[in-house]
DNA sequence: ATAACTGTTATAATATACATATAACAGTTG
DNA sequence: CAACTGTTATATGTATATTATAACAGTTAT
């Protein structure tokens, strides 16, 4: 698993090893029940903290993604896939809830965005 | 014009000033040359220090919302409609990004988006 | 000119979040 | 026991946000 960090991100670096994972995970890149890299291998790596490691892996656990075991390592929880999803459209409404109060505020029309949305989707 | 802040917010008050006023503006709320609250007077009305209505009132001129002069207060620019237009679809475009790559990366289609979308923009 | 509004500037103090380094402690495994 | 794991506590540094205070400066109506 790749993850990159930006000291100059508006983000901060727990922030984006969080996001990182999550998504490793949420693509299926990271399995059910694999092993994370260690919290003091990945510090090493990244060349960053342990504890600022220790923060995205606590905050990940709390929110479901991964297990830590005491002594053996992190793994990838066995995920409620369906919950997953759950939080993914609610996030995906809460974007186009702004998008659309931005529209209405000031007349953007639907054919704009959905021309814009048709061009970001292919371009990925 | 209402302005309610937060304290618990994960937004600074600063930030949630601006972002009360930019809307307020686009949605004409705030018409061209209208005045606004002056920084001591809404700093007591919302029982905050001066520096932080100022810190706000100070990032929306430097972004051409406002114009303030010394000894007479602030008000709202005369908007480059274009300008604002081009920031709000920088927004949006912002927006659907963010959901076209959860979409990309755990399999939800565009025709779910799509759905949504119809639906958000009919209930507003 | 003065009073009563405006904004400006500078300073100091406090709080919080983020990140670091270090060290000691504890569980797991070969 | 050695070499990996994670845990906890402490202290430190830095940046940002916010506050309070005070002195300064422009505008306007009386």
């Amino acid at each position: 698993m790749d993850i990159i960090i930006s000291n100059s991100s508006n983000q901060p670096i727990f922030e984006q090893i969080k996001q990182a994972i999550k998504k490793a995970i949420v693509s299926n890149e990271l399995k059910e029940n694999e092993m994370l890299p260690s919290i003091r291998g990945l510090a090493q790596d990244l060349r960053i903290s342990v504890m600022t490691v220790k923060k995205a892996y606590d905050e990940l656990e709390q929110e479901g993604f991964i297990k830590t075991i005491h002594g053996k390592g992190s793994l990838v929880a066995a995920k409620n896939i369906e919950l997953l999803r759950e939080e993914q459209l609610k996030e995906i409404e809460g974007y186009i809830d702004k998008i659309v109060l931005i529209c209405k505020s000031s007349n953007i029309s639907k054919k704009e965005v959905l021309e814009s949305f048709e061009y970001l989707w292919e371009d990925k």
